[in-house]
DNA sequence: CGCCACATACCGACTGGTTAGTCTGCGCCG
DNA sequence: CGGCGCAGACTAACCAGTCGGTATGTGGCG
C-alpha cells in the first residue's frame, strides 16, 4: 500500500524521508501530514510521537544537509594543497553534493520561510558560518595574488552559490552531463572568473 | 486603516500590488485571500470580480515580470555592437531589473510549483524563449572567437542566472552597494569567465 | 428634463472541504 | 503487568470560492 520499502528503516527514518520527498515535489504547504504518514506506512500517531509538529520534521531535514556540506567544506578548506586547488575542489564538491542531495537543496530554498523564526535564525547562522568559511579562501587567494580583486569576495561567493542553489531548477539526472561533469564546468567558470 | 495608499490606483492595479508584496513576504499558501484584499483595502468580492481565483492573481505577477524582462533583453540583443558588448549589457540589465523588482523575482522562484499545469507550461515556454535568445548571444560569441567554448553556452547561461535568481536571498537594498555596482560585478563575472 | 432599464463595481455572510495537532486506547515486549 | 510505540477517530480552526444583495453610474425615451 505505501509507496517506500517500508522495513528497511527505523520509523522516524523512513518518515524524514518520505517528507523529505513530498516537499521537494509539492512544496511544504502542499504537503499534508497525512500524506507523509502514509507514504511512510504508519498514521499520524507515529509521527507526533517522534516529531514535534511539522515545522519540525522540516526542520531536521535542514539540520542533515547543513551538517553534511560543512563536513566536506572542512576537509577540502583545511587541506595543504596551493589554495587556487582547494578553492576549485570545494567549489566542485558543492555541487556535486548539491546533485547527489537535489531533493533537499529545492527544499532549503524554496521552504525557508516557512521555518518559524527561532529555528530560521539558527538555519541563517549556520548558512553563513558556511558562506563565511568560502569567503576566506577567495580572500586568501586575492590576498596572495592568484586571484582577481576586481570584484569583492562576497559578491563572488553569492554569485558561485547562486548557481549551485539554482541547479535545482533545471539539472535532471537523466540529462547529458554527470554530476561530475557539472561540477567540472561551474568550478571552471568560477576559477577563470578570478584568474587575474 | 489599510497599509498602501489605497486612492492612487485602480483597484485591481492594488490588489496585484498587495498580492505580490504578501506573496514575497509570506509566500503563496501563506497568504489568505482575505488578507490580500484587506492590504487592498477592498473585500473579496472585489478580488473575484477582477480575477478568476488567487492562481489568477499569481499568474498575473509572472505574466508581468516574464514580459518587461523579454522586451528588455531583445532591446539589448538587437542592438549591432560587439558582441561581447550586448551579452555584458544585457547581463547588467538583467541584474538592474531583477533587483528594481525583488518581490516579483522572489515569488517567481519559490512559488512556480503552485501554478496549474496549463499555466506552469505557459510559464516554463517564455521562460525558456528567455534563455534561449540569451544563450544565442554566448554561442555567437563563442563561434567567433571572442569568447572560450571550453563551457556548453547553455551551462554559461544557468550558471549566470543561478545567481540572478538568488539576488533575492541576499541583496538589500540599503545595503552598501547600488543596484548598478552589483549589476556591474556580476557582468564582469560574467565576462571574465568567458574570456579565452 | 425626468425617469426607467440595465450594467458595472463591489460588499460580506456563508459553505463545503481541508488541515494540524490531540487524545484515548490497544497490542506487544520485557 | 507496565509502559513503549503506535493507531485512528476527533476537533477546532481556517480558507478558497460563492452568491444574493447594494450602490453608483449610463444611455435611451417620452
Amino acid at each position: 500500500m505505501s509507496t517506500a520499502a517500508e522495513g528497511e528503516c527505523s520509523v522516524p527514518q523512513r518518515l524524514l524521508a518520505a517528507a523529505t520527498r513530498l516537499f521537494a515535489g509539492q512544496g511544504y504547504d502542499r504537503t499534508s501530514v497525512q500524506e507523509i504518514v502514509e507514504a511512510a506506512g504508519v498514521t499520524k500517531g507515529a509521527l507526533y510521537h517522534y516529531f514535534g509538529s511539522k515545522d519540525d520534521l522540516l526542520h531536521e531535514v535542514y539540520a542533515r544537509v547543513l551538517r553534511l556540506q560543512q563536513e566536506r567544506l572542512d576537509c577540502f578548506a583545511r587541506s595543504d594543497a596551493p589554495v587556487e586547488k582547494r578553492l576549485r575542489e570545494a567549489a566542485a564538491d558543492v555541487v556535486v553534493t548539491t546533485i547527489e542531495n537535489l531533493d533537499d537543496t529545492k527544499i532549503f530554498f524554496r521552504s525557508m520561510h516557512h521555518l518559524g523564526p527561532e529555528k530560521l535564525a539558527q538555519v541563517r547562522a549556520e548558512r553563513r558560518r558556511y558562506h563565511e568559511r568560502f569567503r576566506a579562501l577567495v580572500e586568501e587567494g586575492q590576498r596572495s595574488g592568484v586571484f582577481t580583486s576586481a570584484t569583492p569576495a562576497d559578491l563572488v561567493v553569492d554569485y558561485h552559490f547562486g548557481s549551485v542553489h539554482h541547479l535545482g531548477a533545471w539539472y535532471h539526472p537523466e540529462g547529458r552531463l554527470s554530476a561530475a561533469q557539472v561540477a567540472g564546468h561551474l568550478a571552471d567558470l568560477l576559477m577563470r572568473a578570478l584568474r587575474p
